[in-house]
DNA sequence: CATGAATGAGGATTCATTCAT
DNA sequence: GATGAATGAATCCTCATTCAT
C-alpha cells in the first residue's frame, strides 16, 4: 500500500510538472506567439531545464497542440455558459470585455488568433479547430431548439443551426474586433446587442 | 530634361521593385506566416537576390509593417465598398465567401489573423491596427447617418457609431468564423443576415 | 556461514546484472554503433533503470571497453577452434559464412569494425586490440610449428609467425570482404581456399 | 565574355570551397569518426563558418556520403593500379604498408572501417559499398582473364571471379590486419605472399 | 544597382550523467 | 540497491543580415 501511494504521488507530480510546463508555454505563446517563443524561454518560465520538457512532450509541436486543445476546451466551456436568455447579451459583453488572462485555464484572444492563423497552414490544427467548432455549434443549436421551459428559445430545427452559426460569428467578431477599442459605452452596447439578438433568437 | 526623365524612370523602377518584393513577401507570409517565411524565400519568390531586399527595406520587420499597411488599406477599401443598402447582406456574404486570394492587393484572412495576433504584442502594429479601425468605423458611422436619399440609413448620431461598431464586428466574425466551415446554405444565410441587419440599420 | 552465503549470492547477482547490462549494450552497439547507442536504450534493453548502469560501470566508455574485451576474447576463442588441418578451409568458410549473431558471447563483424575503427583513435583500445592480436598470432604460430602427430603442420620456426600473420589476414579479409556479397559458390570457394592454404601450411 | 569569365571564376571558387569542406570533413572523420566529428569542428578545420557548410551540402549525412564516394573511388583506383604481374606482391605490400594519409584524395583505413561499420546499418551506404565492390571485383576478374601478352594471367572464366574475390579478400585482410602490427619483415612477407599469389593467379 | 557568399547568433533536440527518494 | 526525474552541455541546423565583387 505504501508503494501504491508512492506511485500515486509520482503520478501526481508528473501531472503537476506537465501543467507547469503547459502553463509556462501558454504564457510564452501569448507573449511571443507559437513560433517566436523558444523552448529555452518556456523552460525558464517553467523553472525547469530545457531538456526536461522533452520528458513530458515529444517536441514543441506537441506542446502547441496541447495548448490548443486546452484553449479550445476553455472556449467551448465559455460558450456553454452563455445558455441563459435574459443574460445572453450581458454575458457576451462580459466575455468580450474580459482582460487578457494571465492565469492558466482561461481563454486568450491572442492564442485564439494564433491558433486560427496556424490552422490555415497546419491541417492537424485545422482539424482540431473544425472539430471544436462543430461541437460548439451543435451545442448552441441544441440549446436554441429547446423549449423556453427548458431554458431554450424553441427555435425551429430548420433555422437553429444557421442561427447558431450567426450567433457564434457575432460572439467571435465582438471578441476579435472589440478587443481593440474598449472605450465603447457598455450599457448602450448591451441594448444594441439585445436588439440584434432578438432578431436571432 | 533627359536627366530628369531618367531620374523619374529610376524612381519608377524603384517603386516597381518595391512592389515586387512586397508582393512576394505577401505570398510568403500568407503561406508560412510572418515568422516562418524566410528572407531567402521571399527573395526567391520576388526573383531578386537576398541582399537586394535590404536596399528597399531596412529589415524584415519593415517588410512586415509595409505589408500590414497595405493589407489594412485593402481591408478599408473593401469595407467602403459595402456602402449600398440593398446589397449589404449580399456583399457581406460575398466577402466572407471569398477564396483566399493569391493576387496581390487583396485582403487575406490569414494575414489579418497574423496581423491581429502580432498586434497584441507589438505596440507599433497595435497602433496601426487601431488607427485603421477608427477610420473604418467612422466612415461606416458617417454613412449610416447619411439620409436615405444620399444612400445612407438616416441613423441618429447617438447610435450610429455603436451600430457601426457592431456591423464591423459581425463582418469580422463572419469572415473569421465562417472561413472554417463553408458548407452553409448561402441563400438562407443571406435571409438571416438581412433580419439581423434590419435590427441594426 | 549464512552471511557468507548471502554475500556470495549478492556477488553472483551482481555479476548477473553486469552481464545483463553488457549483453544489452552489445545488442545496442551492434544495432546502432558505439556512439549512436544511448544509455537510455541500453537501460531499456537490459530492463533496468538508466541510473543503475552507473553502479556497474563508471561510464559509457567503460561499457564499450568491457564489450571490446569480451568480443576480443570471443574472437580469440573462435580462431583457436580452427586448429585442425583437414577442416581448416571448411572452418574458415563456415566462419566467414556465419550470420551476424544476435546471441551474446558471439563475435559480431559490425562490432569488430566498430572496434577497429575506434582503435585507430583511442590508444587504450588500440593497445587492447594489439594485445589480442599478438596472442592470437603466437597461438597460431605455435600450432603451425607443432608436429603433424601433435595436430600441427611442422612448420619451421623461421616462417611460422609470418604464415600465422598471413593466415589471420586471410581470415579477417574473408570475413570483412565476404560479408558483403554472400552469393559466392561455397564449394568452389573451399577448393580455392585449400589451394591457397597449401601454399601457407 | 568578361561575364562568362566571372561566372566561371565563381564556379571554380564554389568547387574549391566544396573541396575545402570535404577535405576538412575527411580529416575530422578520420580523427573522430562520422558521428563524433561535429559540424562545428569541420567548419573550424575548413576555416569557414558552420552555416556556410549548408550552402554546399544539404546536411551532415550528405557530407558523409560524399566522403564515402570519394574514398571508394580512391580505393578502386588503387586496386586498379595493382595490374602488373611481377610487382603484384610488392604492390600489395606497399599498399598495406602505407601510412594513414593526411592528404586528401588518399584512401584511409580508418575511413574504410568507419564506412564498413556504417554500411551494416545504413542501407544507402551499404548499396554504395556493394556497387563499388562489384565494380572492383569484375575489374580484377577481367584482368585475371586477359592473356599474359595483354598483361593478364589467362585465367579461365570459370575460376577468375572467385580468384578475384579471394585476391581482394587477401588485400583487404592484409590492410586491415596488418595495419595494426607493422614490425613484420617486409622482404620475407613478400616472399610468402608471392607463394600464395602463385596459388591464386 | 545587384549578387550571393559568408557570418554567427539562436533554436530545437538529444543524451551522458547525477542525485533525491 | 534501484529508480527515473532532472540537468545542461553539445549537436545539427536555420536564417536575418552584411559586404566584397
Amino acid at each position: 500500500m505504501s508503494q501504491q501511494t508512492s506511485r500515486q504521488r509520482a503520478e501526481k507530480r508528473k501531472q503537476a510538472q506537465r501543467e507547469r510546463i503547459l502553463s509556462a508555454a501558454q504564457t510564452c505563446f501569448m507573449e511571443s506567439g507559437f513560433h517566436a517563443a523558444s523552448m529555452a524561454t518556456i523552460a525558464d518560465t517553467a523553472g525547469v531545464s530545457a531538456g526536461l520538457i522533452y520528458r513530458y512532450f515529444e517536441n514543441k509541436n506537441a506542446i502547441i497542440l496541447a495548448i490548443i486543445d486546452r484553449q479550445l476546451a476553455v472556449l467551448r466551456r465559455r460558450i456553454r455558459e452563455l445558455h441563459s436568455t435574459e443574460y445572453l447579451a450581458n454575458r457576451i459583453i462580459d466575455y468580450f470585455d474580459e482582460e487578457e488572462p494571465e492565469e492558466e485555464g482561461a481563454m486568450s484572444l491572442v492564442l485564439f488568433l494564433e491558433i486560427s492563423a496556424q490552422a490555415a497552414r497546419d491541417p492537424q490544427i485545422s482539424r482540431a479547430l473544425a472539430r471544436y467548432d462543430d461541437a460548439v455549434r451543435s451545442e448552441l443549436a441544441d440549446w436554441l431548439q429547446r423549449s423556453p421551459e427548458q431554458g431554450g428559445y424553441g427555435l425551429d430545427a430548420a433555422v437553429a443551426p444557421l442561427r447558431a452559426f450567426l450567433l457564434l460569428s457575432i460572439i467571435v467578431g465582438l471578441k476579435m474586433h472589440g478587443a481593440r477599442d474598449p472605450d465603447v459605452d457598455r450599457a448602450k452596447l448591451r441594448k444594441e446587442l439585445e436588439r440584434i439578438l432578438q432578431a436571432l433568437v
